[in-house]
DNA sequence: TCTCGTAATGTAACCGGTTACATTGGCTCC
DNA sequence: GGAGCCAATGTAACCGGTTACATTACGAGA
């Protein structure tokens, strides 16, 4: 491997000169510094960014340590960190702590000396554990997460106001009796939009026992909760998923039992995963805005990095309600506009 | 920050003890590793990687370069190589060359010194100037793009042979005038498809003339193509598109203008998508194995970090073809299994 | 008790860069 | 012609670990 000692030996100078020259510093003869950028390219050397990082202490990098790198979730968080990455140059050293949370204090170590800051997102239990672990020497942000002693700065979305939207939207659309299916038990998401909903509610109904089924976000759990309702003759006219998985599990029974979603019972979910607007009908439900969060974070680290001192504090995304067809209570065919179409022309 | 030479002082040994200590290396005196061990605790110290990696000449993790950090093949690209790299200890260091051949270069050079080794994915066009890029010095291997001069191994999907497994499954369904919907211009994927279509069907039906249509891989173009078919009533029974998005955009017009797909028209798509389970009709598609391609590159680079003078050539992975309803001909109706689930209860 | 061999520990060089400080050399100005 | 100044270049320390080699300490055997 070729060296900057390669390098200056090749240009007969120093190697404080051929550093200079390769980094465009303030004084070198613009003679020398070709002959050595010239030496560079014949002997087409790159430098060496671990032992650039080493002595700048500065890595121009940031980890980031993720529950499961897994699905439309993961890759819309690092689309968001990426842009904001991207636009400082710099780059991204990935963690998955396999939602184990012995791995998450290891992978929190393993980053220390290759990172300049952390975006952590912790796994759903003993989070407090692993906020312990980060030594506060490291800038780092959490994920979807609020340290409650609040010394981590934290990016998240509201779950709570974005169920309230949602339920209090359900209502207005003249739905009355409308069931919630959950997420995993300990699951902070879940339990947010799960309170939510039971508050909206109330305040909009004045229905204080609402109908809650267990779910695990799986489409199967949507399902079978969904048949759990059907078997159970329930009073509803509205099932409200906490996430898009479980109501996409939801309509298919409800399909399959030839009850026309929309129209006889609506369906709402929580996150608009892409998959959202293609179903039959289309998905109502809460954009995450999970890009703009792992944007958001990146920027908080990005500020925190440059200013240890300032202490950024929590940020709360609001989602955004995505009306769809699935609750449209007056359903229109997509044949609606067919005459139209068919007026141009027709396959042979 | 507190260094090994702060543990070692604290534990009254030389900083050579507390290394071997620290990394439980031959022979340290249960005793003395022991007092370092607890200094080290007291300390709270954590190594610095940065510094490790460069007396080692060994990072422990590999380096990912992606035209861009996007949707399901990325992250389903990512999980495939995140399952090998963390079997084996290894970190992942991400970087995005947002399409730019120039940031492609750059972001190679990057990682010189920070990574053992290096997954490429080359954009469209001029791939061939970012291999030469590639310092022969740094274990690499190609993620779907042959390397023509096989000095960089690589591995691949079949994209003929998957498309010429579709077109033979859709003449032997019966469908018999197949229209193809391509991808942009200069993308290898698309015209290898095409490739295998166009020959694929010249075999079983003689036809050598096939209706091609350009489309650029987006919902969009994929339902202006359709519109342009049947506007200009072209005699054909199926559209088989290069990519599932183009394929949903097909099924939304043919949807709007009244045609059923499945029966009175065959769609298919290639690449099976998530979303591709949950149209309506489910869609016909090729699988195209994406995490274990990720995982198959991961593995093929952890062997030539390990042997470099080994040379492990190409790989190339056979989709697999998912025989939806979009294909189905005789089509069954969700409804048919209603009265089985009515039975149970139905919802008051 | 002394020598020797071996295990434990220490010293210092090294990885590949950056940079504070020292040195050199060319120029101006008296 | 010599003092003084400043820009260009060189020397060497340093970042935080690892490890080859040197040194020390200790126990066994004569």
């Amino acid at each position: 491997m070729v060296t900057i000692r390669d390098v200056a030996r090749e240009a007969g100078v120093s190697v404080a000169s051929a550093s200079r020259a390769l980094n465009d510093r303030d004084n070198v003869t613009p003679a020398t510094r070709d002959r050595i950028r010239a030496a560079a390219q014949r002997l087409s050397y790159v430098p060496h960014s671990g032992a650039r990082n080493l002595t700048r202490q500065k890595t121009d990098s940031i980890g980031v340590v993720l529950p499961d790198l897994f699905g439309e979730f993961f890759s819309e968080l690092i689309r968001g960190i990426d842009r904001i990455a991207y636009a400082h140059g710099l780059q991204l050293l990935l963690s998955n702590m396999h939602g184990n949370p012995h791995e998450a204090t290891s992978a929190v170590r393993a980053m220390r000396g290759r990172v300049d800051g952390l975006l952590v997102m912790p796994p759903d239990a003993q989070h407090q554990h692993l906020i312990e672990a980060l030594s506060p020497a490291v800038p780092a942000v959490l994920l979807n997460c609020h340290d409650p002693n609040a010394g981590v700065p934290s990016v998240g979305i509201d779950n709570e106001g974005g169920a309230q939207a949602m339920t209090r939207f359900l209502v207005e659309k003249g739905y009355r009796r409308i069931a919630f299916v959950s997420g995993p038990r300990n699951n902070r998401d879940s339990a947010a939009r799960q309170a939510g909903f039971v508050q909206a509610l109330a305040e909009t109904t004045g229905e204080r026992h609402p109908l809650v089924i267990a779910g695990d976000f799986s489409e199967a759990s949507g399902a079978e909760a969904t048949r759990l309702l059907i078997a159970g003759r329930m009073p509803i006219d509205a099932i409200f998923c906490a996430n898009d998985m479980m109501a996409v599990g939801c309509c298919g029974v409800l399909a399959d039992a030839g009850i026309e979603v929309g129209a006889e019972i609506g369906v709402a979910g929580f996150d608009d995963i892409p998959i959202a607007h293609y179903t039959a009908p289309s998905l109502t439900t809460m954009n995450a805005r999970i890009a703009e969060l792992g944007a958001a974070a990146a920027e908080k680290l990005i500020r925190l990095i440059a200013e240890p001192a300032s202490a950024p504090g929590t940020t709360i995304l609001a989602p955004q309600l995505m009306a769809r067809d699935s609750t449209a209570r007056d359903r229109v065919s997509r044949r609606a506009n067919a005459n139209e179409i068919l007026e141009k022309g027709i396959i042979s």
